[in-house]
DNA sequence: ACCTGAACACCGTTCAAGT
DNA sequence: ACCTGAACACCGTTCAAGT
């Protein structure tokens, strides 16, 4: 930033004019250019990531690029702040595409199922984006070729590997979304502290004592489970879903009919 | 409301003494008596269902009750509008309770899904909500208590039938959480006046058009599915994670290892 | 034409003042 | 003590004014 001294000669200087900057000492880009459309969108998942999706706001993005309100809008070429959360919801597609994607559908469906959990757990706000933005950016689309291209070698028609692929997808959405009680997102931690964890876990042993949670009581409270408990039930369950889906699909290799 | 005529007799009337009501044109229950914690989440509740959870404002909520708003905060005895979230949450998963739970756990977890889902389809915010508001009032603690009272026949350890039945529940939340994006919800119909459907659909043929992706151009593009047709794909999807489970964990059944 | 400052119509919540 | 009006510190977005 290049000061320029319009202050009356205090200190002796006889500098009036505004003193030329050596192009050593002037920025090769201006701050505007760094303004991009990337650049917001990638500040704007940052914020997320750190501080839940409610401390996302376009003043708040505009102070952390050090621009103005409005240069959001006019820079990422957006016509609303819900245009902002289309273009994140797209950017966290492209990191659940799985680089070598096997041709079985089995390990297919399984790598395409962990990468998308991974990407889900590191951006924890886009299971509540995703309700209201539908997955058809660039990179959402390219996120369904991939889960098509995981089920191609399924024995069965169109519409029902479409579906295989859209089930296992399910799953690891719905997952993620219990997990976030339990990890520490960022949101969770803040409520935490609001309303401690002891005071919960009180009133659900308060209210099992009143005798009408037989099975709860029975199975003790639930404590809560760590990252390789949540990472072994996720596999148990996708494990069932691969199972039924084979049975139903492959009954070559071990009839069984659902009731 | 009683009006007290406090002005001068302009009128010609005599009246300067507050007018005593008769009994009949007198209330029998004053407002403030109806402005209940139920009337004012039920209120949340309907605005929530109608225009979408960005619709719930405090302010508009006291609007809708003809209150102030900040009586909502003394009347539901809330200490933030995230509390008010949390009552809204809970009194959907009564809902979700099924009547007459049957024994056998694979009709049980049938029924829990299907009662999941229909209440979940009325409340397309409670997906949105659940991600960060734990399961732990009274009615989210007897849903579990039913989830597991579901798999109670299953011949299996505690910790493997909980795992069965969150990760039933897992696919319905998953499921609904794609099927918003077809079914009119209120955001979704808001936003398919902002970007037609046809820009949309016209946008992803384009994408389709550039040979990149194989697979979506041999499936045709993404026709929009019928609520049959989501019913169906639904219980599909279900039949697969039921036989999975059945085949993992009553293995005489009809034995079938997951790879 | 593109960019943006000021203004508008909202928010949730604090807090002091009312009863 | 309980309730609430006014005020505060934020929002997203419009729009007219700047360049």
């Amino acid at each position: 930033m290049p000061r320029r001294s319009a202050l009356p000669a205090e200190d002796g200087s006889t500098a009036e004019t505004p003193e030329p900057s050596l192009v050593w000492t002037r920025p090769a880009t201006t701050r505007r250019a760094a303004l991009t459309r990337e650049a917001i969108v990638a500040a704007a998942i940052r914020v997320a990531d750190a501080e839940g999706l409610a401390a996302v706001s376009v003043r708040r993005l505009a102070i952390e690029l050090d621009a103005r309100p409005m240069s959001i809008y006019s820079y990422a070429r957006i016509e609303s702040k819900e245009e902002l959360f289309d273009l994140m919801v797209d950017e966290v597609c492209a990191e659940m595409l799985v680089p070598d994607l096997p041709d079985p559908w089995r390990p297919a469906l399984r790598a395409v199922a962990t990468r998308t959990r991974a990407a889900l757990l590191a951006h924890p706000w886009w299971v509540e984006l995703i309700g209201r933005n539908v997955l058809l950016g660039p990179h959402g689309t390219r996120y369904q070729e991939q889960l098509l291209a995981a089920v191609r070698t399924l024995d069965a028609d169109p519409k029902t590997k479409q579906a295989v692929g859209v089930t296992v997808e399910t799953y690891v959405v719905g997952q993620i979304t219990f997990a976030l009680d339990e990890q520490g997102s960022a949101e969770t931690e803040h409520r935490s502290t609001t309303r401690s964890r002891q005071a919960v876990s009180q009133y659900q042993r308060d209210l099992i004592a009143t005798g009408e949670f037989p099975q709860l009581s029975s199975v003790g409270p639930p404590e809560p489970s760590s990252a390789a408990d949540r990472d072994r039930y996720f596999n148990l369950g996708l494990d069932w879903l691969l199972a039924g889906i084979g049975a139903s699909l492959e009954p070559d290799a071990g009839p069984h009919r659902a009731d």
